[in-house]
DNA sequence: GATCAAACGTGAAAAAAATCTCATTAGGGG
DNA sequence: CCCCTAATGAGATTTTTTTCACGTTTGATC
């Protein structure tokens, strides 16, 4: 996940398409070993001498991670980070496209946001079962996320990227990622206050 | 940081005030020994046969991670993501005040986004002096965040919030923490190409 | 072509994290 | 008032992760 994202923002530049194991470790700070022991956990094996031919890992792992396959989501909720989500360009990189957006507020229904109409909720459902769609991203208040996830569950869908800041409960078998940011403000947080203590001692 | 947001959760409807780390354990999924590990870490020491108070635990874990202490921070880049940002109102409960909002194109300078007046990038500078700002949320393009980064750090910002999907470099005092999704959308993609298997095996 | 150095793969060792076990403590019931 | 159960704290144990060390392969150099 690491690798893919700095490979292929490296790898673009390098005629070479050459990279070692201690390169990457370097750019990444983590250890070489851990690097080869990666790769070839997922059946990638370097040259002596050479290194890792960059093409080539980043096929390994868009095959390994499941980039190289279609994924067609719908999303939930057009607020302001629905609107971000849909404007952001960088997600068909990993194979993700959203194909359809919701939203409960009939007033927005119809609108294009980021060029892409707004749908009735009332359309989610047969949407989902009609295009066979596995994966929701939810962008909606609070309120509703939960009411919102069992309906997306019983219509067939096996992942809900949650963005609302609340906890949901699904069947095991579907997957749940939450995007809360309340961790990454804590890493803040604590650096902002003990950061005074560091530099002095 | 996990504890935190479900006893603030739970914590505000229960009048007994005290919870058992079992029942912790139990609802985020983990070892109940793991939590009391991580209390006693903080000094938190829970007393036996009922467990631990709800409060007491949320206020050391506020003092901890520096929630209790005000952050003021500027965001920049008012697009759809620096938007959504500003109108979140969540921050306020880690602490964390976005008290200005900075944007590049003159055009959006002097509109109001989610109720924060943008400010043009010529004032961000004598702000952050001014103010003491030593947060930054960085939702800009791609393009401009490095040499961003760079204007920051030699102001005095000490730490970047970046929501850009960029790695940005900086001096070793200085905290990044990258809000990429890319992670999250690696979970999600694996889980959708290898969910097929696991349920019929 | 033979040698040398750079980089790999792999198995062992060390470190860290998670888990288990148990003695201790504190409330509740008889 | 004493015992019993429920929950803690801390030490021991196990598992996982990370790191180290060494033998092997491969391209470059003489």
């Amino acid at each position: 996940m690491r690798y893919y994202r700095f490979l292929s923002e490296s790898g673009a530049k390098k005629p070479p398409q050459t990279i070692t194991s201690a390169q990457i470790a370097a750019a990444l700070d983590i250890d070489p070993t851990q690097v080869r022991k990666d790769f070839s956990a997922i059946g990638l094996l370097g040259i002596g001498r050479v290194g890792f031919e960059v093409c080539e890992v980043c096929r390994a792992i868009r095959v390994a991670l499941g980039f190289d396959q279609r994924h067609e989501a719908v999303l939930i909720g057009t607020g302001h980070l629905g609107a971000a989500l849909l404007a952001y360009s960088g997600f068909a990189r990993y194979g993700l496209h959203i194909v359809a957006a919701f939203d409960m507020d009939q007033r927005l229904v119809g609108s294009k946001v980021a060029g892409c109409t707004v749908k009735s909720m009332r359309s989610l459902k047969p949407f989902i079962r009609k295009h066979g769609i596995r994966l929701a991203l939810l962008t909606t208040p609070v309120e509703a996320s939960q009411k919102l996830a069992d309906r997306l569950v019983s219509v067939g869908v096996k992942a809900i990227w949650n963005f609302t800041p609340t906890r949901i409960t699904v069947p095991p078998e579907v997957l749940v990622r939450d995007e809360h940011i309340s961790l990454g403000l804590s890493v803040i947080a604590y650096h902002l206050t003990h950061e005074v203590d560091s530099p002095s001692s």
